[in-house]
DNA sequence: TGACAAAAACGACCTAGGTAGTATTACTTC
DNA sequence: GAAGTAATACTACCTAGGTCGTTTTTGTCA
C-alpha cells in the first residue's frame, strides 16, 4: 500500500469511512452521505475523490457515465497506521502513556473498562 | 487556549516536545537538539518558531540579541486534545476500539499490560 | 576601528488539503 | 431533435506546514 496512509485529512477520513460503510458509491452517494454534517458543495466531494484516486487511496469504474468509488486501503490498515503514528510521534511508542493519558482525561464508563480489561487478558493470551 | 491545538505539523510538534524538555532555549538550541534526526537548516528552525509564536504556541523574551523560547501550551494540553481527537475521528469517540487497535497491532510487553491494569483500576476507583 | 560572526527579519517556493465555480459532455424526455 | 439535467473535467484560490536563501542588524574581538 502506500506508506503514507497517516496523515490524511479530516475530509478524506470522512469520505473513506463513508465507502467502508457503504462500497461502491457514486459522488452523489457520498455527498448526500456526508450532506448533515458538513455542507459541502457537490464538486468538493468530486475534486477531493480525483485527488484521492490519484494518491492511490480509492478507485473507481465507471457505469454509464458515473463513477462509482470504493476505498483502495482497508480500514484496519488506516486505524493502525494513524494510531501508531499518533503513539509514536506524541509519546515516544510507549502505548500505556498513550492510554494513560486518554483514560485520565476522558469520562469511560464501567462497561467500556470492562471491554478494556479483556483486550487486555487476550492480548496477554498472544503474548505468553 | 487556542482551540486548534491538535493538527500540529510534525515539526511543530517535535519543537514543542523540545522546549518542553528544555524550556527558555534559543533558536540555537533547538536546531542542535533536532540536528541529529533532522538535518535542517538553522533558518528553518527560526522561521518556524517564528510562525509558532504567531499562532500563539510558544512565546519568546529577549536577553540581548538572542531570542529564548519557551512553550506556550501544555503538553498535557496538546497530548490530550491530539489523542482526544484521534479517538474521535477515528473511532467515533469510543476508547475501548481505539485501544483495541493499538493492542491488536502492536507488541506489547507484559510490563505495558500490567501498568494498563493499574490506570484501569484507578478509573475504576476515580468514577466509583 | 574594521572585519567577522551570530542573530533575526523577510520573502520565496513547494506541497497538500479543502472548497467551489465554470465548462463540457452526454443522457433523457417531451 | 431540442431543452434540460446530471455527470465529470478543469481551473483557481486559500490556508498552513515545511524548507531555505538572502539581507539586515548588531555585537565581539583582534
Amino acid at each position: 500500500m502506500n506508506s503514507t496512509t497517516h496523515r490524511l485529512g479530516d475530509l478524506q477520513l470522512r469520505i473513506l469511512q463513508s465507502l467502508w460503510a457503504r462500497p461502491n458509491a457514486s459522488v452523489a452517494d457520498v455527498h448526500s452521505e456526508l450532506k448533515p454534517e458538513r455542507n459541502l458543495a457537490y464538486t468538493t466531494v468530486a475534486t477531493m475523490l480525483r485527488k484521492m484516486e490519484a494518491r492511490g487511496l480509492v478507485t473507481h469504474h465507471e457505469e454509464g457515465r458515473t463513477f462509482f468509488y470504493r476505498a483502495n486501503v482497508a480500514a484496519e490498515e488506516v486505524n493502525r497506521s494513524v494510531g501508531n503514528h499518533l503513539v509514536e510521534r506524541l509519546f515516544e511508542g510507549s502505548l500505556s502513556s498513550a492510554v494513560h493519558h486518554l483514560l485520565s482525561t476522558r469520562e469511560v464508563s464501567n462497561a467500556e473498562l470492562d471491554q478494556l480489561e479483556i483486550l487486555i487478558k487476550e492480548a496477554r493470551q498472544r503474548t505468553k
